[in-house]
DNA sequence: AACATTTGCAACCGCATCTAA
DNA sequence: TTTAGATGCGGTTGCAAATGT
C-alpha cells in the first residue's frame, strides 16, 4: 500500500457536475448488462465521458435499485445516533446497519440534521434543568430554525417510488445558464419511470404504440426493456429508440423528431456524439435526473 | 420585490486499504 | 514479499432552494 497514488483520469477529458438523464440512463444499462467489474474502465466501456470514481459514486449513491428514498424514519436516525455514538464517523459501518442507505446520505443528515439537534437537545436539557420548562422539541428534524416534522410512516418512504402525486417532486431546477433546463414539469416524474421500466415486463418495442403509458412517469403500464438483457443481439439498437421514445416524453424532441434543448433551440454537443450518435445530445446534456430523495422535493 | 443568509445534499478530492500479478 | 492499480472511505465543497430581512 501506499504507492505514489496514480491520477485516476484525465480530468480536462471527463465531464464533472450533475449527471444528466441519458448519463445515468446509460450507467443503468451498462451494469445491468455487463454489471461493474471494473469500475476504471467502465466509463470508456459504457461510452461515458465521466471518471470512473465519478460513476461509482454515482451508483452507490443514487442509481442503485435498492436504495430506499425519503426521509429516514425515527428508528433509523436512532440507529445513526447509537452508532455514531459508539463507532464515530464510521460512516460506511453506520450504513451496513441501515439497508438501503448509503454513507454519503448518513453522513449529510448526521452533518446536517442530527448534529445540530442533538446539541440542541443538549441545550434545552440544561435549560430545562434551569426552569424546568417541557422540552418541546423532541421531533425529528426540529431544528432551532424549523420544525419541519418527517413522515414517520411504516413503510419507509417507499411510496414516493410509486404513483403518489401528493409525493411526486414539486420542482426540479437546473441550471439555465450551462444549458440545462430551468424546470422539470412535476408530471414527468422520471425517477419513478427509469427503474419501473427497467424492471417491467413488456419490450416497449414490440409495444411502440403504447408510448404514453410505457413512459408514463406512473409506471403503471408494464415494460419491459429487453434491450438490458444480455441476449438482445439488438439491444444497442432497441436503447436508442427507447431513449427516442424517452426523449420524446420529455419534449427533448420536436414532432420531427429533431433533438432539441429544453429552451427548444437545437444543440449539439459534439464530444458526445463521438461516442454513439443515436442518444440525442440534448439529452445527455440537459436533463439531469432530480430523484426525489430529499425532503425538500416531497409533499407535506 | 430585492437582496442576503442559511440549509441541504450531490459530487468531488485525496488518502487508506485491498488485491492480484 | 513487493509493487502498482483499483476500490473504499471520510472530509469537504459548490450550488440550488429555502428562508430571513
Amino acid at each position: 500500500m501506499g504507492r505514489g497514488r496514480a491520477p485516476c483520469c484525465d480530468k480536462s477529458k471527463v465531464r464533472t457536475g450533475p449527471w444528466s438523464t441519458a448519463e445515468d440512463l446509460r450507467l443503468i444499462n451498462f451494469i445491468q448488462k455487463h454489471g461493474h467489474p471494473n469500475w476504471r474502465a467502465l466509463p470508456k466501456q459504457a461510452g461515458l465521458l465521466r471518471c470512473g470514481k465519478s460513476c461509482r459514486l454515482r451508483w452507490i449513491n443514487y442509481l442503485r435499485p435498492d436504495l430506499k428514498r425519503g426521509n429516514f424514519t425515527p428508528q433509523e436516525e436512532e440507529t445513526i445516533i447509537q452508532l455514531h455514538n459508539t463507532i464515530g464517523n464510521k460512516w460506511s459501518k453506520i450504513a451496513a446497519s441501515l439497508p438501503g442507505r448509503t454513507d454519503n446520505e448518513i453522513k449529510n443528515v448526521w452533518n446536517t440534521h442530527l448534529k445540530k439537534r442533538l446539541i440542541t437537545d443538549e441545550a434545552n436539557k440544561h435549560s430545562t434543568m434551569d426552569d424546568h420548562s417541557p422540552n418541546t422539541c423532541s421531533s425529528n428534524y426540529c431544528t432551532s430554525s424549523s420544525s419541519t416534522s418527517i413522515s414517520t410512516s411504516g413503510d419507509d418512504n417507499l411510496e414516493i417510488l410509486h404513483c403518489d402525486p401528493d409525493n411526486s417532486p414539486k420542482q426540479a431546477s437546473g441550471y439555465s445558464d450551462n444549458g440545462y433546463i430551468e424546470n422539470i414539469p412535476s408530471d414527468i416524474n422520471i425517477d419513478i419511470g427509469v427503474w419501473e421500466l427497467l424492471n417491467s415486463n413488456i419490450n416497449p418495442l414490440q409495444e411502440s404504440n403504447k408510448t404514453d403509458q410505457q413512459i408514463n412517469s406512473c409506471g403503471e403500464q408494464d415494460t419491459n426493456l429487453s434491450v438490458f438483457t444480455e441476449n438482445n443481439v439488438d439491444g444497442e439498437i432497441e436503447l436508442s429508440k427507447w431513449l427516442r421514445l424517452l426523449e420524446n416524453e420529455l419534449g427533448l424532441t420536436n414532432d420531427d423528431g429533431d433533438h432539441l434543448r429544453m429552451d427548444g433551440q437545437h444543440t449539439v454537443d459534439q464530444q458526445i456524439t463521438n461516442f454513439e450518435p443515436e442518444i440525442s445530445p440534448a439529452f445527455l446534456d440537459y436533463s439531469p435526473i432530480i430523484w426525489p430523495s430529499s425532503p425538500q422535493y416531497l409533499g407535506d
